[in-house]
DNA sequence: ATCACGGATGTAATCGTTTACGTAGACCAT
DNA sequence: ATGGTCTACGTAAACGATTACATCCGTGAT
């Protein structure tokens, strides 16, 4: 030590008042002196934490994943806490890995974006804390924050029948995927309070890329007769129907109107402005990094927080031409 | 210990040969019976290492760092080094979160995608091997992986030239910006190996945001004399450009070519789809990360690598009108 | 003069690994 | 039988911080 003592610069740290006032500005001169910095792992070690809580995201590439950590981060900044992020979309040593991560010594608390990770790796004992975020997980009760889907899939059906459609068709995700199963829920408990029968040949699927907005949209020329309005489990979908419905002559809104859902940055500035719903990613990253903060602090939350969402009306929904329909 | 020893099972698990089979099997049984996992803290800190590298990222939400982050966690994650991410477009107290980051003890490599951060930071003792992603700091001469900026941009130049464009504009990103610079000299550059002339008052300013090229529409609606082909630093501000443009009755690639950079997803969906410069972000965080492995095996790299770009010829840019121009 | 008390700081145990070193036994050669 | 070599494993010392406990000193009360 430059100064005099060795646990006095830890309490110098951590207690500045129970030291005098002479030795902590000689403990600080030295510090300042050699650049001391305290070592993490020892810190950890000794304290039985991490100082981090791991995020585990289906995909990072996905800028909708990206938004939702960049909420987490915001958060755990303040609490001084690390984000790690784990890519679960990995190969076949994929599972182990994330049991390696789902342990205490790896992490003060998981954070889970992928709602299709098997619900027992989260039971195993010295699992951390887990909050689901954004997805959810079949059997696992945890803590967890999702946007309202199927209120969102309602605001969204029920502008398209307020312009006067009838035909309406979902575009929906992958079958398994919990955002899919909320908003085709709410899509058709509201088709039925409208009186309309959703057609089965008019449910399509995808799997939220671009790609399969356009083939999607290839599906739909291909229809003898077609829906006058389709609602999109995400704005890419959305965005690839209506590029390759373009190209194809088909008018949007005119013989189409096109409903997205998320309000992605580019739904504002493609042509036609796409009509959507907006969920705040963000919101929801920073909701449950809260939550987190509070499962570290010992409080026993098993909450469901639902976030609301809103419609944005732009230009791809229109009301429908009285000389169809 | 359930088996027999100590030190033993710390072999078992680190050099499996060197222990009897008999042992070895004992204390793998033992091992998942109790459910034992190494405390990572511990071997941390014997070993004097973290097992983690940080990503220093100006803005996680934005799919441009996030593709190349997912690039360095694939890397990663075959090492078993974990992917920490800091988001530096923090608040006041910045600055000092991010010197805590350049530290060995938090991370044994700094992948450093912000190049608006002070070199200072990087020069520090104590600071951990450094590899610069993307963009580069001024000062710093680390090792570095970047895209081929210059040449990106004379390819877009050449192309727009090569179909009879004479007044060509660029809509550039922030003046810092090294992205900006390189994409910059080589437009420059290659505007005057084609004899052409860039007029000042056609070199725009953005951020590489949707709502910049809005506002980059919205000058150049109100210019006397407009250019016939507009080179955008990002596909973005092409975007909203176009957007903004269709939206007030010009046509693209009627009235004005388009050529954007980087490829991102949306960029073949809008509508005209776009021509632009493709460039591999998640190869640029892939070549970023594994020379961080190098020189963490001790490699003296100084590496300045420069990754290929394409151009990408889409339905934005089109031929000069012989009645203009 | 003795004691109690409280504030400031030093001592040493602890966290859970890794690993240099030592030792015990087996085996072979002399 | 002694000595040397080798393998397999136990012993104990690190790694660097935190913290319960002990110590020391000064102050005021009895």
């Amino acid at each position: 030590m430059a100064g005099v003592s060795v646990a006095t610069v830890s309490r110098t740290l951590a207690n500045p008042e129970i030291v005098s006032e002479a030795t902590r500005d000689a403990v600080r001169a030295a510090i300042a002196e050699t650049g001391y910095t305290v070592n993490q792992a020892a810190r950890n070690l000794r304290q039985k934490r991490v100082g981090g809580i791991v995020a585990l995201v289906p995909n990072l590439a996905n800028p909708f994943f990206s938004k939702i950590l960049s909420g987490i981060s915001s958060v755990l900044r303040e609490e001084r806490l690390n984000l790690l992020v784990a890519d679960t979309m990995a190969g076949a040593e994929a599972r182990e890995a994330l049991i390696a991560y789902a342990n205490r010594s790896h992490a003060d608390g998981l954070i889970v974006l992928d709602g299709t990770l098997p619900p027992e790796i989260f039971r195993r004992s010295g699992c951390p804390p887990v909050v689901l975020a954004c997805e959810t997980i079949d059997g696992l009760d945890t803590a967890s924050v999702v946007a309202d889907n199927a209120g969102g899939a309602r605001l969204a059906v029920e502008h398209l029948a307020g312009l006067g459609h009838r035909h309406i068709a979902h575009l929906a995700g992958p079958e398994q995927n919990s955002l899919t199963v909320d908003r085709k829920r709410g899509f058709e408990a509201t088709m039925a309070e409208q009186g309309l029968d959703p057609r089965p040949e008019w449910m399509l699927r995808g799997d939220f890329s671009l790609a399969s907005g356009r083939n999607a949209a290839r599906q739909l020329l291909d229809m003898a007769t077609r829906p006058t309005a389709i609602f999109c489990d995400n704005d890419e979908m959305a965005c690839g129907l209506i590029g390759e419905l373009l190209k194809n002559g088909i008018s949007v809104p005119g013989d189409l109107s096109v409903a997205g859902f998320d309000n992605v940055d580019f739904s504002a500035h493609i042509t036609p402005a796409l009509t959507t719903v907006r969920q705040h990613r963000d919101a929801l990253g920073e909701a449950a990094a809260r939550v987190m903060l509070g499962l570290l602090d010992g409080q026993p939350a098993t909450d469901r927080i639902v976030l609301p969402v809103e419609l944005v009306i732009r230009d791809s929904t229109a009301p429908l031409d009285p000389g169809r329909g």
